[in-house]
RNA sequence: GCCCGGAUGGCGGAAUGGCAGACGCGGCGGCCUCAAAAGCCGUUGUCCGAGAGGGCGUGCGGGUUCGAGUCCCGCUCCGGGCACCA
């Protein structure tokens, strides 16, 4: 057989695979249905090797899946808007849409060089009309019931660009990252969706999921509950107003000395007399043109900048007047925007205290030698009522005594805050809203979806959203009651597309709806969902959000609230101790070597170089492993098409035993390799089918029976199969005119995997001092004897008296002293 | 600061509390060849030893156990996430 020709042989299995239909899957499949899915990618042009490394992960599961006879749904698509997209356009490059479709073009080149399989029938892009229409519908639809909504909100302004910026633009330095100017913070009127209001559920349902520990974590961190009390304090000498405040230790209250207002809550103008006005105001002023970064970089945690509003407000759990402060280490944005303090429980309260002298008042006793806030438990003190009480009980009790005076009540808190989807963007899908003066914010018609974007427009080096200044776009009339009326020219962040995309691949051209119920019923959720770390919180969580809120509309069954049952979080390639990516301009080209070694073989890299969760180092010594897997392959394609020539006269005896060897060999490597994939263990898996070749190899040079060889060639080409899918391929079809794709996943024979006879360790003293051979199932009482009459052991123990023995028949005999 | 991960040969990495270093990369030796490439075979933790064999070895210090890379306690270093969230 000649020599294995991948350049010829990669493209010729690639438009099979295409053309045969294996990998396409309907509704009315016999096959149980197992949807694996990789995050569809930003289409940045030919892939990089974190795309080859997702998609061989994926691939290798579809096909495995296959062959275990699931009716395996593998789409793929491109999250198409983007803003390098945009950026390329503004400095002077193609329109976004045909710079897009031509990174679209280049991606699925490189995606298909890579033999990885889908239905390409299902493709979707996020910019196409018909996705835009969806997403459009789906927008409306949250608006209707309550779930979107406008309100005014600080957002990240570069002077530089004359836009909003979305977070990930703003460098950590407070920059942006285009054109360097120092990011500000400004209040404009934007879109919300209203994902607070699955806080809770989003926080439960984490315990169910079959995803990274990790993952689940930094949701949880994200979503921030925490539970305590919320209650309203009287102003002195101020009839009728009140300040309520927020507070996870409501047992500390009787240590309040002093109560905070942000900077921006409603009260401060209200509560600040003669003599404070300018103190306060400056704080203020200062509070809000202070970026992000200043605010909560850690120095200014150290020190706390506040003034005295000159009012009191009256603890209500011991009468006492306490002063109102404004300080900027309180935000608006979380629970009241008003905290009651407590110096001698909370760090920065305390720190508070020190600096402007006020007093600190203990209510639990710090242990010996402790100074500085102690938020331990403890037993109260100075404490009124709640004396004596350990933490916990004092919370339950001072909540109850809020809850009697009828001022408070046990209330939850929510860090996460409601998702800004506004992007002052033309490359993203326009928001379907006009603005009438008459009505107001009117949804356009579902009979006038899609909103599309104009392609006649102009880029400004400025960077301003061209839609503001396209005067067809922008003009239109009120829906209601056709006076004139603005559109909306703010764009979708383009993490609402990605929100959705899964269920839309169920059936991507229903025209009846942006999710095919029943396909979504068949389909979802996603049996394994495959991408990096770096979404594990906006995206994953974002697509929770939708899914349940799309169910609670009812655009998607209500039944599914989870989109991804079980999560694989695959590690980065990194360059140079760099992430590698093309905005850093550090990136290795898969392209090179697919022309080099081909593509099994750099899917073999990926699967083979180290656990899939880990970072890789791409280095000198990840080509040399490259290399080393091009040339098992070609190893492998030499034992399956022209095997080693064999001793003309081999021994009777030896063949029955070597044969039964080689089975048992065989039988073991299908037990560890369906494991190993089971368990993203990919580079054992791999180790596994290497040791098992090396195995084969060695009997086919001796005299094993010629049909035990042929058969444990067979199932080495079905184990690699989703490994080296076109060489395996290749080989099969030569062998025996199949394709090994459509083959049954090969089931190890329990009866092979225990061997009769096995090798025991001889310990003394917990040294390994011999191994001897005994039977699988041999007796505590004979395996300690056996040990004892070794040789070897006897020689090790020198005469000494044997105390005891453990036995662990049939590995292992410890001969204690 | 808080919360997670991690640390094993020259290197990437294997090891349900039971043979540490599977499988590779690199190195070394050999076969093939006029020669080279490719390919094939052998060897390769470390120290002592001619050898047989033995000592030592999984970041550091303790502990549990007949037995610890694995479990527990206390550190060191590296990586990541969160970081005024009351």
């Amino acid at each position: 057989m000649a020599e294995y020709d991948f350049r010829e042989a990669e493209v010729r299995w690639q438009r099979r695979w295409d053309e045969d239909g294996t990998y396409r899957v309907d509704l009315d499949d016999p096959r149980p249905p197992y949807y694996v899915l990789c995050m569809y990618p930003y289409p940045s042009g030919p892939a990089h090797q974190g795309h080859i490394r997702n998609y061989t992960f994926g691939d290798v599961l579809v096909r495995h899946r296959t062959m275990q006879g699931h009716a395996v749904l593998s789409p793929f698509g491109f999250d198409s808007f983007g803003l390098p997209a945009e950026n390329a356009a503004i400095k002077g490059g193609d329109h976004p849409r045909v710079y897009t479709e031509a990174r679209i073009a280049e991606l699925t080149a490189s995606v298909k060089r890579l033999g990885a399989v889908y239905d390409w029938r299902r493709e979707l892009r996020s910019h196409d009309p018909d996705y835009i229409r969806w997403n459009q519908v789906i927008f409306l639809e949250l608006l209707r019931a309550g779930l979107a909504y406008r309100a005014e909100a600080p957002v990240n302004w570069c002077p530089g660009c004359h836009t909003v910026l979305a977070n990930e633009q703003v460098l950590a330095d407070g920059t942006c990252e285009r054109s360097g100017d120092v990011v500000e913070r400004r209040n404009l009127e934007q879109w919300f969706l209203r994902i607070t209001q699955y806080a809770e559920e989003l926080l439960d349902a984490l315990d169910g999921l079959d995803w990274p520990e990790r993952v689940k974590t930094m949701q949880r961190n994200w979503i921030g509950r925490s539970e305590g009390a919320q209650f309203r304090m009287a102003v002195s000498g101020r009839p009728g107003i009140e300040i309520e405040v927020f507070t996870t230790r409501p047992d500390t209250s009787f240590g309040m000395t002093y109560a905070v207002l942000a900077p921006e809550h409603p009260l401060v103008a209200v509560l600040v007399t003669d003599g404070h006005e300018d103190e306060v105001a400056e704080l203020c002023a200062r509070a809000k043109q202070a970026t992000d970064i200043e605010r909560q970089s850690s120095e200014g945690s150290l020190e706390k900048r506040g003034a005295f509003t000159g009012s009191y407000c009256v603890n209500p759990f011991n009468d006492e007047l306490v002063p109102i402060y404004v300080a900027d280490y309180v935000l608006m944005g979380y629970g009241t925007g008003a905290i009651m303090a407590v110096p001698a429980e909370d760090e920065r309260d305390f720190a508070f205290a020190e600096a402007y002298g006020l007093p600190i008042v203990r209510t639990v006793e710090p242990p010996g030698g402790f100074t500085g806030a102690y938020p331990g438990d403890g037993l109260k003190i100075n404490s009124g009522f709640l004396d004596g009480l350990d933490v916990t009980a004092a919370k339950r009790a001072a909540v109850e005594f809020l809850e009697n005076l009828g001022i408070g009540s046990r209330k939850i808190h929510y860090r996460l805050r409601d998702w800004l989807i506004s992007r002052q963007r033309y490359w993203g899908c326009p928001i379907p809203v006009m603005y009438c003066s008459t009505h107001g914010i009117v949804p356009v018609p579902a009979e006038d979806l899609p909103v599309l974007l104009p392609d006649d427009v102009e880029f400004r080096p400025t960077g301003e959203s061209p839609l503001r200044f396209h005067e067809a776009f922008l003009r239109t009339t009120c829906a209601i009651c056709g006076g004139p009326a603005v559109r909306e020219t703010d764009t979708m962040d383009t993490f609402v597309d990605s929100s959705w995309y899964f269920l839309r691949f169920c059936n991507p051209r229903d025209e009846t709806g942006p999710v095919d119920l029943g396909a979504a019923r068949h389909f979802m959720p996603v049996d394994q969902y495959i991408g990096g770390i770096t979404h594990a919180i906006l995206h994953l969580l974002y697509a929770r959000f939708f899914t349940r809120a799309l169910a609670d509309t009812g655009l998607g069954p209500k039944e599914v609230r989870e989109p991804f049952s079980q999560l694989f979080c695959q590690g980065m390639i990194r360059l140079g101790g760099r992430a590698m990516s093309k905005s850093k301009g550090n990136v290795v080209s898969p392209d090179d070597y697919f022309a080099k070694v081909g593509a099994d073989a750099l899917r073999l890299l990926h699967l083979f170089i180290g656990p899939p969760v880990d970072d890789v180092d791409w280095n000198e010594q990840t080509e040399e492993i490259l290399e080393g897997c091009s040339r098992y392959l070609g190893r492998v394609w030499r034992l399956a098409t022209d095997p080693p020539e064999q001793p003309v006269d081999p021994a009777q005896d030896d063949t029955a035993s070597e044969s039964l060897l080689l089975r048992r060999a065989v039988h073991h490597t299908i037990a560890r390799v369906t494991a190993d994939i089971e368990r993203y263990a990919f580079n054992t898996a791999v180790a596994a089918c290497r040791e098992l070749t090396n195995t084969i190899s060695r009997h086919a040079r001796s005299g094993t029976d010629r049909a035990v060889i042929e058969e444990s060639i067979d199932t080495l080409l079905e184990l690699l199969a989703p490994f080296a899918p076109h060489l395996t391929a290749e080989a099969y079809e030569f062998r025996h005119g199949d394709n090994v794709h459509t083959r049954p996943w090969p089931v190890a024979d329990v009866r092979l995997l225990t061997e009769q006879n096995v090798t025991m360790v001889v310990q003394v003293n917990g040294k390994v001092r011999d191994r001897i051979e005994v039977e699988r199932d041999i007796s505590e009482q004979a395996a300690a004897e056996a040990a004892l009459a070794s040789p070897k052991a006897r020689a090790a123990l020198g005469g000494a008296a044997v105390a005891r023995t453990i036995a662990k028949p049939p590995r292992l005999v410890n001969i204690i002293t």
